[in-house]
DNA sequence: CTCCTGGATCGATAAGTGTCAATACGTTTA
DNA sequence: TAAACGTATTGACACTTATCGATCCAGGAG
């Protein structure tokens, strides 16, 4: 029955992080961050997204399953997941598919914990 | 059989947080990080961050239930949570227990996120 | 001491998650 | 066209998680 995994996750969730530390959340903007937070809350994604902003370049797909000692298919899940928070970005190369990171929304991120509420 | 629910979570797991943009992390730093995301990973626990932030004193739990429209267990179980993460702090007073925020594990947490790296 | 009350824990249960092997799909190469 | 290869998706399965109601365990009040 589950047709996608992230139905009702906003393409680009991470554009609109309500700071945590801002006043009163809303219920839905509790949602979209726990969306996130749920993105990151994996060892082997936290391990994709350090890679990632250490690479220069975007890197391919196979560049993670020796890295992460994972099957390739459980690659795919957990770059989808990324992809699906708005953290990564996806690059089609001919065969190959190659993932970068969202740097801005990385440091938006950031301004969620900021105790000004400094988001925007 | 699962006695704690956090076995191997360090009592104050977010004091040790290596920054997600930094160089390489190590498989069990990205263990210790994903364990914090973990915790911020539900819409209650985000709005119950978010309550505490914008509280100037400790919230006793029994604001939290009418709050979140959640049982009193339920309440109990997610504090937790927040609390083995090293996020929340706890105090007993009588028979009430008050939690409030960790405001240095939150913006330790923004470091994280940092370009720089610059955690600490 | 006994009752009441706030909070933590337990047992049960339904829903969600991570994993792999197998399969399907789309490009590239022969 | 056919074969090979890199990715994504599916099916199955074990494991974890969120939730409630019930129970247990202090402290305080009578």
């Amino acid at each position: 029955m589950p047709r996608t995994l992230v139905a009702q996750t906003v393409p680009s969730a991470v554009a609109c992080c309500a700071p945590v530390a801002g006043p009163d959340i809303t219920p839905d903007g509790a949602r979209t961050l726990a969306s996130i937070f749920k993105a990151l809350a994996d060892p082997h994604r936290v391990r994709i997204v350090n890679l990632l902003a250490n690479a220069e370049e975007p890197v391919c797909v196979c560049e993670f399953m020796p890295q992460l000692g994972l099957a390739q298919g459980t690659v795919s899940f957990h770059l989808k997941k990324l992809l699906a928070a708005g953290l990564l970005e996806r690059e089609q190369r001919g065969t190959w598919a190659y993932y970068s990171l969202d740097r801005d929304a990385l440091s938006r991120l950031a301004g969620v914990f900021d105790p000004q509420g400094g988001s925007r």
